[in-house]
DNA sequence: GTTGACAATCTATCGCTGATAGATGACTCT
DNA sequence: AGAGTCATCTATCAGCGATAGATTGTCAAC
């Protein structure tokens, strides 16, 4: 065993029964261990926590970076899709991610940022936007997955038209890009 | 005793220790009573959150409406500043808001709307950049409680200047006000 | 071959949590 | 006086994250 394995069922764990429901005494079982174990591996429930995150992340921390051809709009597009697409993944995908300190790959931004830069887009608007798409991405994701979830939903008006999250996350995000567009000289 | 005193009492104790120390027992503690008695008023502990966090959202969803008169921008951008407001007046004020189903005043929302639309702004532009507001809003005050809380951040290299919060909430906003803007037939 | 070190797992237990069952006191209405 | 209800209590449960310390398996050095 290691940690990559404990991760992956951790994660497979997650799928099944919601965050909330994680417990290293599940986790254990599947694993066919004992709960200490895991502490073999893992100096608290969080470090395990944080390193589902970054797994579960991988799809977007490995897609491919933008290539100077690239059309800015296109790929900040296609960049900010990608990282709600990983998020949704996994159950409860934006909660786990939230509640985990980043350890952002620092290279992988400076990277993203010189092609927003060499496109023409200013350094601070670059970068603002990149922030602006990212935490937007995680507040939209994060109230379609808490919405899909438990059903007991309060008494609301039942004539209340259930949200198209796929939509919404649209015209937010090309709102994002309409006001940047703005920012960038002709 | 009433649920208005326990839901304020358990908003002292969650400034003083954040969310996650928000325990049944210390909350009776502090109110002088065994802890099973709270469930003589709250089903649940999740009751007693939404409680806290429909409490917590008070100044907000107490602040005046707009007037026909406003300026659609300059409300809309207070609007939203007040939302972030209020959700940064609590420890962990965010993840309080982002884990409880939003028993959501939906008059409020409606004249709000209505005040967009008679302001020239077309529904489904209004509605669509209300929810981006809001969702950038809580993404954003999400990861600025976070960075604000606990101290052992992990082994970044000590020159990663700590980003302003404050001013990227202005840049983002304003990013969607002025795509939003465009949307706008003169 | 025995010895020793280290990695990996176990047993046992701690203090804490949210929650339930059922008894008890207090106040009110008839 | 008795009934009913509101509000609180005692006692207890199963589950949680975490720690201490014993135990095994494996491989290298002597």
């Amino acid at each position: 065993m290691n940690r990559e394995i404990v991760v992956t069922e951790a994660l497979n764990l997650l799928d099944e029964v919601g965050l909330d429901a994680v417990s290293t005494r599940q986790l254990a079982k599947r694993l066919r261990v004992e709960q200490p174990s895991l502490y073999w591996y893992f100096r608290t429930k969080k470090d395990l926590l944080a390193a589902m995150a970054q797994a579960a992340m991988a799809p977007h921390a490995n897609a491919p970076l933008p290539t100077p051809e690239d059309d800015w709009r296109a790929w900040f597009l296609e960049n900010t899709r990608s990282f709600r697409r990983t998020l949704l993944m996994r159950r409860d995908g934006a909660r786990l991610h939230a509640g985990s300190t980043p350890t952002a790959d620092l290279d992988r931004i400076r990277r993203k940022m010189s092609f927003l830069i060499d496109s023409g887009v200013p350094e601070r608007d670059a970068q603002m936007a990149m922030l602006t798409a990212s935490r937007f991405t995680v507040g939209s994701v994060l109230e379609e997955q808490a919405d899909a979830g438990p059903g007991d939903s309060p008494d609301l008006p039942p004539d209340t038209p259930r949200i198209d999250h796929e939509s919404a996350f649209a015209a937010g995000l090309s709102l994002i890009v309409a006001g940047l567009t703005q920012r960038v000289p002709t």
